[in-house]
DNA sequence: AATAACCCGAACAACGGTGTACGAGTTTGA
DNA sequence: TCAAACTCGTACACCGTTGTTCGGGTTATT
């Protein structure tokens, strides 16, 4: 639960980053972080051995790093939420017009990054809490929630839904279709106009004659 | 891999339930698969000490019955497939009307029970292969499909869609739907109805105005 | 009542994963 | 160049899980 580097000075504060990691030992935290993030989002049971020997390291050198298979979890997380986040200001930043064009957008833009996200949920959610996870998982969730507010307030989006609801089935469904993707059922040029006429479908404010 | 009681012949040739177990065993047995199946459907991370001590059975016993932990998931994804399988038929036999309708219903009287599938299907992807588990769910999905493509004949469903992509869909949002049940931000109570009118949204043909 | 089927607890071996300790080598930064 | 930082391999202890064995007790079936 606590990081290699973290010392405590006299009064107990935690020091995050006071003295600076040497040239080498930088790099490696990055491949590992790189080489645990391919492999906990492809495979299941996956070691610290494992990660280890994909990064050509040594078992030992991941531990100095990361003391505790959580931390790596922990760290993971951030990494990928942050990327995510990244991902998606981008493309609201340069998003135009109506809510539901900016949809299309985000999903063609962001639905592979996401992907990387969908497996690690699953590790991170059985080592570390599922509440825990959520809440570095809200920014990611607010951004969405703001986009469908936008369409509800400018119509192009029903309101007959709690958001909570549609956010959530808006990420349902692209997690499925990165697992389709994976099974080889659906290519990966084909997902994205599945996913954005499947969810505009789900998302349109729905004719009267229910 | 191989049945407790499965023996073989003279020729080899396996014999499935010559000598009938006896009474207390059979009952036992049944025990044992819906105590797996709800400790499974809940939690991660289940061992099979854990079965026997909730199903307040001795740990060797469950091993005299289930030879080994992939014989367990096995029988368990039979019996849910089973059961999940009856449950439709049942609905689909007192269907009457159009399929959107019968969707509606099959939606309301079964997600309950496709609940306990979905998290039975990330250990059973684990123990078993993804294919020798998708040859098992096949059946429900057939009938799903079936009814995706009557709702298309009858123009009640979009045909813009692949019908693999839509069931998927379909279930992937059940088992959503399940999740937020059991995280309590949905009620059960609300969670059909939100299923349907997500649902339905999504599958009825849409307006030429894309 | 007698036999076979069954259940049980305890104990054991094997395995794989986690985390720690040590000593020796290598790389960096000043 | 030199000390500190870092890496490496090996080895060890610990833990939980799986699967098996054995002997004695309990229950169903005829």
């Amino acid at each position: 639960m606590v990081t290699a580097r973290d010392t405590r000075t006299a009064d107990g504060r935690r020091d995050e980053d006071d003295s600076p990691r040497r040239a080498d030992a930088e790099r490696n935290i990055a491949t590992i972080l790189a080489t645990a993030l391919d492999l906990f989002g492809r495979n299941d049971n996956v070691s610290m051995a494992d990660v280890a020997r994909a990064a050509g390291l040594g078992r030992v050198t991941v531990y100095a790093h990361f003391p505790s298979r959580a931390d790596l979890i922990d760290a993971l997380v951030v990494h990928a939420i942050s990327k995510a986040e990244q991902a998606m200001d981008d493309c609201l930043a340069r998003s135009h017009g109506s809510a539901d064009r900016a949809l299309a957008d985000l999903i063609d833009s962001t639905w592979q990054v996401l992907n990387h996200y969908r497996r690690l949920r699953a590790h991170a959610t059985a080592t570390l809490g599922a509440e825990r996870l959520s809440r570095h998982h809200d920014p990611v969730r607010h951004r969405a929630e703001h986009l469908v507010a936008r369409g509800q307030e400018e119509g192009v989006f029903r309101t007959d839904l709690p958001i909570d609801w549609m956010v959530t089935s808006l990420f349902s469904l692209i997690h499925t279709a990165a697992d389709e993707v994976e099974a080889g059922k659906v290519t990966e040029d084909a997902a994205p106009s599945l996913l954005t006429s499947t969810l505009l479908a789900m998302l349109r404010p729905q004719s009267p004659a229910q």
